[in-house]
DNA sequence: AAGGTTTTCAACCGCGTATTA
DNA sequence: ATAATACGCGGTTGAAAACCT
């Protein structure tokens, strides 16, 4: 048994993109006669081609009634719209857009709208705010309220945190095999923080988070004035490898602070270096070099190893 | 300017559903 | 009622274009 074959002879028949003759034999005979049966069709118009193709050519390209070319905003606020209520259905999509075919449409929101949503900090499957951003907005917020040592998010738009967040999770998940260990178990732990599922507190992955800090890998990671590659966390399940520089610079006169930027996204994230709150330099190089020096490991994050329920170095076994 | 990388989008594939014999 | 055939959908691919470095 198995699938019937879409055409007579499937195996002399032409595959790839249509030639300019090809489209006006399509044109020429469907304007005559109709299209029929598609299977059909391609004898009949004298085509090389299997019936599928023929009107799969016709309906997304060759048709007289399709618009080609850029989306409007009103064309995509709308298919962002119909997209939150009917999800990739794609062609009940593009009945609201009679112009463009649903291929267009699939097309236009895998490259275009799903990254924008993304930059927004919106989920593009649920439409709704990534709740990964929260959680990192809240340790954010954590850190802040503590000794000021810590690293911080930028206050700023919604596309500067997840921006962080996209970092963060780069470099997260570019460290060498010992670190990657941590990663993943510190990537476990914040996933359980997300759905609820955590065994641990959220003190307790804050502290694990700050001993991660803490063990040099920022400081040995991030390299001030020198452009480091990481995977970038949006692209890191794709075939090939997407990398992102990641410069830090300083981003204040009195250099106590450094401003991570990276080439691929929007301005992630600015760290505060308390040892060099008092330097001032009016020429403002003693401070920027100062600013520019690797960052200090969280020494003060009290991480208890007594903790009766839960060890940091237990994990690592 | 060249060569490598990433993005875009037309076209394909397999599968589920609808229609026909 | 059933099997064969046709159609349509959504996910995926890969060549070409665009973009970097």
């Amino acid at each position: 048994m198995g699938r019937s074959p879409c055409c007579d002879d499937e195996s002399n028949v032409k595959k790839g993109p249509w030639t300019p003759e090809e489209d006006k034999k399509l044109v020429d005979y469907i304007q005559l006669h109709g299209h029929g049966r598609w299977r059909n069709l391609p004898k009949n118009a004298g085509l090389n081609r299997c019936g599928k193709s023929c009107r799969l050519r016709w309906t997304n390209y060759l048709r007289p009634d399709i618009k080609r070319g850029n989306f409007s905003d009103d064309e995509a606020r709308l298919i962002i719209r119909l997209h939150s209520a009917l999800g990739n259905k794609w062609s009940a999509i593009s009945r609201h857009l009679p112009e463009r075919t649903d291929n267009e449409i699939k097309n236009y929101w895998n490259t275009h709208l799903k990254k924008k949503l993304l930059l927004m900090g919106i989920d593009p499957a649920t439409h709704r705010r990534r709740t990964d951003l929260e959680v990192l907005t809240s340790l954010c917020d954590v850190f802040l309220a503590g000794d000021g040592k810590a690293l911080r998010l930028h206050a700023g738009t919604a596309q500067q945190h997840i921006a962080g967040f996209q970092m963060l999770q780069a470099f997260l998940q570019s460290m060498d095999a010992m670190s990657h260990h941590l990663s993943s178990t510190l990537n476990h732990q914040l996933q359980g923080l997300i759905n609820g599922s955590s065994l641990l507190t959220q003190d307790q992955i804050l502290q694990n988070f700050g001993t991660l800090c803490g063990s040099g890998i920022f400081s040995n990671t991030i390299r001030p004035c020198e452009g480091s590659s990481f995977t970038n966390y949006e692209t890191m399940t794709k075939p090939y490898s997407t990398t992102a520089d990641i410069n830090i610079s300083s981003n204040n006169r009195t250099g106590n602070s450094a401003l991570a930027s990276c080439s691929k996204l929007p301005i992630a994230f600015s760290c505060t270096v308390p040892e060099l709150m008092s330097a001032s330099d009016p020429e403002n190089k003693v401070a920027e070099k100062q600013a520019l020096t690797p960052f200090q490991p969280w020494q003060d994050l009290n991480f208890n190893e007594a903790d009766e329920d839960f060890s940091w170095k237990d994990m690592l076994e």
